[in-house]
DNA sequence: TTGTAAGCGTTATCAG
DNA sequence: CTGATAACGCTTACAA
């Protein structure tokens, strides 16, 4: 049988060290009130034993589990995983270890991950899943798990959020363009791509009507080969455009099917990419696009968290500003 | 104060059902022997109270906690965040949560985090670390905690692994290039980027020496826009070569240095990504690149994880072989 | 079918 | 300074 040894205990320890089980958990938590002698004996006995504490027990006892849960949508896009890196350096450099938990966009996946990271009894949760709304920010937070939600704004006792700053600059962007630019705007639509996305299209729209400019919607997968595949088609009747992308590898898509179709960018087609990463700049063109530190935005959500979690956190609601970049895909 | 409700425990769904704990513990684990009637009043009682067992209580009495630790080391390289993306997937399908652990490439830390691994409880491990030797690997599976080593051909009692075919291929590549090719080979280091990195490096050395080829080993940053600096200056006074860059932004750095510089891909200049991603498809030029496709290691690792804890992982090394795709960059 | 009680591995509050 | 002992919230024989 695969039978391994038990796992060491505290009690086994105190035994080997001739001491109370009280007193070993003293020298593991570095209480004062031990001996330097008795220190030493069961400092040695846990050497010697190759002895780890349970974190669960510890857990358990003290009702602090030193775990973040962080609930992130399945997408693998950079952007994520950009804000992944920023909250894992953020949370070990405070100590906690990360529980991920993945869910797809919609409502149904969403409140389940809630209910996961309720009972896996995490200390405080990040959430990047804008599915959720008030409710279920607030019944999460009930369970005394205080909660930072990123792009959804809510606060509420023991919620605090990160939204980014995307429509003004977005509505800034276009209307810019309706007086400098001379081409008719394409919103690209990707189905079930996150109430971001959403919110910036609905912009896009309500900022055309505003402005009396006719636009178009065009429906669109989120993968690079099949977007590429239908803008070759779509070039081989239109020659010109502005396109606005959700992300890096649509717009190099657009870019590059454009290119191969011999249209000039940006003089006949201009293309922004609205969330960019650092491709951005790699990609030739090089893509105009929005751009958000999510680095940044796990960094400070982490903090945000932190501060919540030690009921310090007087700013509830942190906004992050998008910046654009100009760049090859774009006149100005 | 900020004390929210305490958390609802099971003696109060007991007594708000009027039954025992135990009942209760029957009804949230679908035991048989629970008459319709009383499972109906305590589902009911935990309804009204909104109950959530608690995972640390469950994990401390079964000694499961259904937690797998994940050991990556801290960069956020596109490769690695889609392996996250196979192994969350696979995780969830199979009910596990993943608890994340970041290290740098060194191997206190590694070691740092194994202890973190260790006393976190979990029931398994993924480790993509391959900072870590044989010793520590069976170090950690001593405590009963099964692991899959990714990148580090390791076995032992309780440990599997899956390693990369890079070598023989990318061998093959160099030999065949030294028969049609004619350029010098130049391999890009990059400073403390792994034990994968060094390998491939070292093959690249050997292979030359074994054809009596000389070579030239550049070192580079692990940065785009520094990489691309540098070559602007190299390209200055270097006119031809085939470059070994270690990943896709690396590549194609030195791509659009070349061409910025008026250099012909791949006439003058011929470029290999070591580590392709989607994005070698994107770029333009085409990265030729060798492929391994990261979110498979994950599901598979996270498959063999499963069958180990199972006791029923039969081959404990798995291999995953990487491929060639010539894209623009590369003559053949 | 249901209840009682002994763990699981710690921490923490008392006495001593 | 150290040692009993009661939690922490749940599972699981064993009894009833």
């Amino acid at each position: 049988m695969s039978k391994t040894k038990d796992r060491v205990t505290i009690y086994e320890v105190a035994a080997a060290a001739g001491v109370s089980l009280a007193t070993v958990s003293r020298v593991i938590n570095n209480h004062k009130n031990v001996t330097p002698a008795t220190r030493k004996k069961v400092e040695e006995a846990i050497e010697r034993l190759d002895y780890r504490p349970s974190g669960l027990a510890q857990a358990l006892a003290t009702s602090k589990s030193t775990n973040i849960g962080v609930v992130i949508p399945r997408a693998n896009y950079v952007y994520i995983s950009n804000m992944l890196n920023g909250l894992t350096e953020a949370a070990r450099d405070r100590g906690y270890m990360l529980s991920i938990f993945v869910t797809s966009h919609n409502k149904e996946e969403a409140e389940a991950a809630m209910n996961r990271v309720i009972t896996s009894h995490v200390d405080g949760a990040i959430i990047f899943d804008d599915e959720l709304d008030v409710g279920d920010l607030q019944h999460i937070s009930s369970y005394k798990v205080p909660v930072i939600a990123i792009n959804n704004k809510i606060t509420a006792d023991k919620v605090g959020c990160i939204t980014f700053g995307y429509e003004n600059l977005f509505r800034q962007i276009l209307n810019r363009y309706f007086e400098e630019g001379d081409k008719k705007m394409y919103f690209l639509h990707v189905h079930n791509a996150g109430r971001l996305l959403a919110r910036i299209e609905r912009s896009f729209v309500t900022t055309h009507i505003e402005a009396g400019r006719s636009y178009a919607i065009l429906s669109s997968d989120d993968s690079y080969t099949k977007t590429y595949v239908d803008f070759l088609e779509f070039f081989k009747t239109t020659k010109s455009g502005y396109f606005l992308a959700y992300r890096d590898s649509l717009a190099a898509a657009i870019a590059n099917a454009a290119r191969d179709s011999g249209l000039r960018i940006p003089e006949d087609v201009e293309i922004l990419s609205i969330i960019g990463t650092k491709y951005a700049n790699i990609l030739r063109p090089t893509l105009s696009s929005m751009f958000i530190d999510m680095q940044l935005v796990g960094r400070k959500a982490m903090q945000m968290l932190s501060d919540l979690m030690d009921d310090k956190l007087i700013q509830k609601h942190h906004k992050i500003e998008s910046t654009f970049v100009k760049r090859d895909t774009t006149m100005f």
